[in-house]
Parts: structure tokens; C-alpha cells; sequence
RNA sequence: GAGGUUGUAGCUCAGCUGGUUAGAGCGCCUGAUUGUGGUUCAGGAGGUCGCGGGUUCGAACCCCGUCUCCCUCCCCA
């Protein structure tokens, strides 16, 4: 015999943890469909040959990759033994070990759905997805190996206004579950590009990025320390001196770096863009958009091109809460060039994470049943299961203890339970047709017709 | 992938420089009350001290290994 236990980094959802975690999906869901997006779920693996490449070099290595079913009686064994080593040495793949792997997001799917079903959809598309994803990650606060991801996406416009929704949505959608205290930070791979570009680095912006976003953890020195040792000349981290002042309103910042990217097209065009999304957010009516230009973001994933978001919770210790951006080509990668796209993403672990920490959930009770009939022997059960139907017809949520144990036991069960109404059944009750309906919380107790029993219980 | 930490009853945790039979609170079960829960009172059950090995007359405690939990870095939801 043997303890059970979980996989490191899964957990189990019990019924208070469900209940919290379906306010927060439907909260998510219905105002996805709010906003016009439809629903789609995908499997969770897919071909490898769809998630490898899609996520940078870390990305890869944190897949889940499946052994191939069937590899003991593989027709090549040597080769495959062979194959098996090398993969158990590095992240490689191969075939004749592995060709499939869990989805590490739900955004890759979403464009491989695209492309196969270019021609049933009508464009510009707009879906939801809320299903679980699995990275290979060590877990520690907020990370888990598996969790839920809420995406919405839009693809086949390249309309602005896709970037403005998506900032009403995670206002409208933080604002329903009580989280007031968050800031939308914003940034754009264009505005990215620029920076590397203008300091001399062009197509550097990846480890630029990577120390930049430190600034306020390791301060000014540190990150220069860092860059001169990702290999910047002094030249260039000299340059970036107006990066470091930045620090002010959307639009102080857009002026500043305005004048720094005087010479390039794209820092330009990236700075454009991003007024525009905080011009029709306005345009909207958001009182507080939340939104703030930062442009140390630098949203890991590879495939965004365009406009990028975070959304962090302040004061609490859990990371980003939601993140997504445009990206132009991932449906290119599959064969169908451009079909640009924009989404996001929420994280509902990590948001449970944040409302438990912030004291958000009521004292919801997971029970919903309103009422459980109790019978004190074989005779009065067989009585009470019309009744129930009754109740159930009704709309009522009702429940029969099932065994015939004693009343005290089974008044202990819904106490515990937090069953607001209970019906006592005995040899009394079924000769008047008059039964003992008792409130839990008063306990207070009256016979009355089932009739009667439902009007009360349904209030 | 690098580093740190934790593991004792269902849960939260005590357990002294190694020393008889490993404790508490909560929960659970039974009874006071054979037709009445949430309060009270009385009693009871429940532990391979994560696992494996070692040192010792003797190990929950010391040593080695291993797993696990949580955390930091990296990266991310």
C-alpha cells in the first residue's frame, strides 16, 4: 500500500475552490461574449511540430512532450534506443521518441485552428478559449505546471480598436471580481526595435529588453552592469540615458521617446500606435483605463510584433496577471500569411491567487442545495421520494440522506453542509400529509403542505 | 537549469543537550438526548515521526542518500 499523491505542480480544485474559481470563469466568459467572441476548445496535445519554434528557445524546453505509445515494440529498436538517449541528454526531439506535446498556451492552437478552418470562418474572428495549459516550469508562487488560461483573440483586422477592447475588457473584468488596484502596462515590439535600433544594437532588443525590465529590482548600475555584459558598448548604454528618466504620464513618455526616435520610422509608427489605442480607450468613456507606457514591458513570448500588455495587481506578491499583444505572423508559420492577430490572456489561478490574498471571495457556501428531506425509517423515505421530485420540479435543489441513519446524524450532515431548509418526515407527518419543515437557521419548525413547503423554500 | 527551505494524527503545529508508553488544539466517532443540528459535558478512535541506509546500549532528534513541499534566480499566467 501506498500514499497517493499529485503530479509536482498540479493540484485539485474541492468544491469551495470550484465555486470561486466558476465565479471567476463566468465572470471571464460572459464578458467575452460581451464583446462579440465566440467559443472554441482544442485538444490538449498537439503535433509538436505546431508548438516547437513558437515560443523562443526557453519556450521549447518547457514543453510537455509525449512518449510515443507503443515505442517497446518499435520495428527500429536501435534506432530508437539511440534516439532515446540523445533526448534524454538535450532538448532534442525526435520523431521516432516523441512527435506530440501538451499545449504550452492557447494561442498557437488558436492559429493552427485558423489556417485549417481558413475557409469556414468568417473574418475577422473572434473567439474565447478557457481550458488548461501545461509548461514544464518549476513551480513556486503563482506557477504551477498546469493552469487555466482565459484567452480572447481577434484575427484578420489589424483595426486598432481590437488593442482598445482589450483594454476595456480587462478593466470591465478586474472591475466585476473587485480587483480595483492594477495597472494595464502597455508597450510595442516596434517601439522595441527602435530603442535597439537607435542605440546602435539593431535586432538586439531581446537580452536589451531582458535587462531593462530589472530596472527596478537591480536599479540604474545593475542594469548597466548587465548590459555591458550581454556585450553593449559604453556607447550605447550611454544612449539609453533618456530610457532611464522615463518615468511620467502616457503622454510625457510617448513626447520623450518621441525625440529620441527622431531618426527612425518605426520607433515612430510603434509610438503612433500606441496613441491611438489610449485615444480610442478615451473615446470609450473608461473613466481610469489603468493604462500605463512602459516601455522596460517585454512580453517573453517571440511572436508579437505589435502593440504588447501586462496587467499586474499592485501590492500583492503574485506576478502578471494577464498578458497578450498582436502578432502578425503566427498564422504565416502555418502557411497562411498575412492574417494579423491580437489577444490576451488571463490567468485564473494566479487571479484566485490575488483575490484570496486580497480577502475578494464572499462566504460563498459550495452547497447549493435549498433543502434536504429527512425520513426516519425505510417507509418514510419511500414517502418522501415524491416529494423530492416535487421539490425538484419546482426548481428547487433538494437532496434525500440516502441511509437510514439517526436524525441527529443526518441533521449534522446538512448543518455541515449548510442546507438552509430541512423537511422531517415520520409516521405523524405521513398520516396528516403535514409536514415538519425546520429552518437551520432559526430552527424554527412548522407543519405545513408541500404546497406550502415550496413557497417558502423557493423564497 | 542554479541555490535555499520544509516534511510528526484528517488539518494546524509542539516535541528540551539523543533516554521508558511521541503530545496539544481543531476535526472525527460514541453517549448524555431510542423524533431534532449548530452550544455544553463525558468518553473514544486515530501516528510505518516522508522514504531508504548508517552511527549508537538507545534515534522523531545526529550523519549520508532519496523523494516531497514551499521559496529565490532564470523565465512566465
Amino acid at each position: 500500500m501506498q500514499k497517493p499523491t499529485l503530479p509536482k505542480g498540479t493540484r485539485d480544485f474541492g468544491p469551495v475552490q470550484m465555486t470561486r474559481r466558476n465565479f471567476i470563469f463566468d465572470t471571464i466568459k460572459s464578458t467575452f461574449q460581451q464583446f462579440g467572441f465566440l467559443p472554441l476548445e482544442t485538444p490538449a496535445m498537439e503535433n509538436l511540430s505546431v508548438l516547437m519554434g513558437k515560443y523562443g528557445e526557453e519556450g521549447d524546453q518547457l514543453l510537455f512532450k509525449i512518449l510515443n505509445n507503443g515505442l517497446y515494440e518499435a520495428k527500429n529498436k536501435e534506432a530508437v534506443k539511440g534516439a532515446f538517449e540523445k533526448s534524454l541528454q538535450q532538448a532534442y526531439t525526435s520523431d521516432l521518441v516523441t512527435e506530440r506535446g501538451l499545449r504550452y498556451d492557447l494561442t498557437v492552437p488558436f492559429a493552427r485552428y485558423v489556417v485549417m478552418n481558413r475557409n469556414e470562418i468568417v473574418f475577422p474572428f473572434k473567439r474565447y478559449q478557457i481550458q488548461p495549459v501545461w509548461r514544464a516550469d518549476r513551480p513556486q508562487k503563482g506557477r504551477y505546471r498546469e493552469f487555466y488560461q482565459c484567452d480572447a483573440d481577434v484575427v484578420g483586422t489589424n483595426s486598432l480598436l481590437c488593442e482598445a477592447e482589450i483594454v476595456c475588457m480587462m478593466n470591465e473584468i478586474l472591475g466585476k471580481l473587485g480587483i480595483a488596484d492594477f495597472t494595464i502596462k502597455v508597450n510595442h515590439r516596434k517601439v522595441l526595435s527602435a530603442l535597439a535600433e537607435v542605440i546602435g544594437a539593431p535586432g538586439q532588443e531581446g537580452p536589451l529588453c531582458v535587462a531593462i525590465d530589472k530596472l527596478d529590482k537591480i536599479g540604474r548600475t545593475g542594469v548597466e552592469k548587465e548590459l555591458s555584459e550581454r556585450g553593449f558598448s559604453a556607447e550605447a548604454i550611454r544612449k539609453l540615458e533618456p530610457v532611464f528618466n522615463i518615468n511620467g504620464s502616457f503622454t510625457e513618455n510617448t513626447a520623450q521617446l518621441q525625440t529620441l526616435f527622431a531618426q527612425s520610422a518605426t520607433g515612430q509608427q510603434g509610438l503612433a500606435e500606441l496613441s491611438e489605442v489610449v485615444s480610442l480607450v478615451e473615446a470609450f468613456g473608461v473613466q481610469n483605463s489603468h493604462l500605463q507606457f512602459d516601455v522596460t514591458l517585454a512580453r517573453g513570448l517571440s511572436y508579437y510584433t505589435g502593440a504588447i500588455f501586462e496587467v499586474k495587481v499592485n501590492n500583492v506578491q503574485i506576478g502578471s496577471i494577464s498578458g497578450g499583444g498582436r502578432y502578425d505572423n503566427l498564422t504565416g508559420s502555418f502557411g497562411l500569411p498575412g492574417v494579423s492577430g491580437v489577444g490576451f490572456s488571463f490567468g485564473v489561478d494566479r487571479i484566485y491567487d490575488v483575490m484570496e490574498e486580497l480577502q475578494l471571495f464572499p462566504q460563498w457556501n459550495a452547497t447549493t442545495t435549498r433543502v434536504m428531506l429527512i425520513g426516519f425509517d425505510a417507509a418514510a423515505q419511500r414517502y418522501a421520494l415524491p416529494i423530492l421530485r416535487q421539490l425538484r420540479q419546482a426548481g428547487i435543489n433538494s437532496e434525500l440522506y440516502p441511509d437510514s441513519a439517526k436524525l441527529k446524524k443526518q441533521l449534522d450532515y446538512a448543518n455541515s453542509k449548510g442546507i438552509p431548509y430541512v423537511v422531517l418526515i415520520g409516521s405523524n407527518e405521513m398520516e396528516t400529509g403535514k409536514l415538519a419543515l425546520k429552518n437551520m437557521t432559526t430552527g424554527e419548525q412548522q407543519a405545513l403542505s408541500v404546497t406550502e413547503i415550496i413557497k417558502i423554500v423557493a423564497g
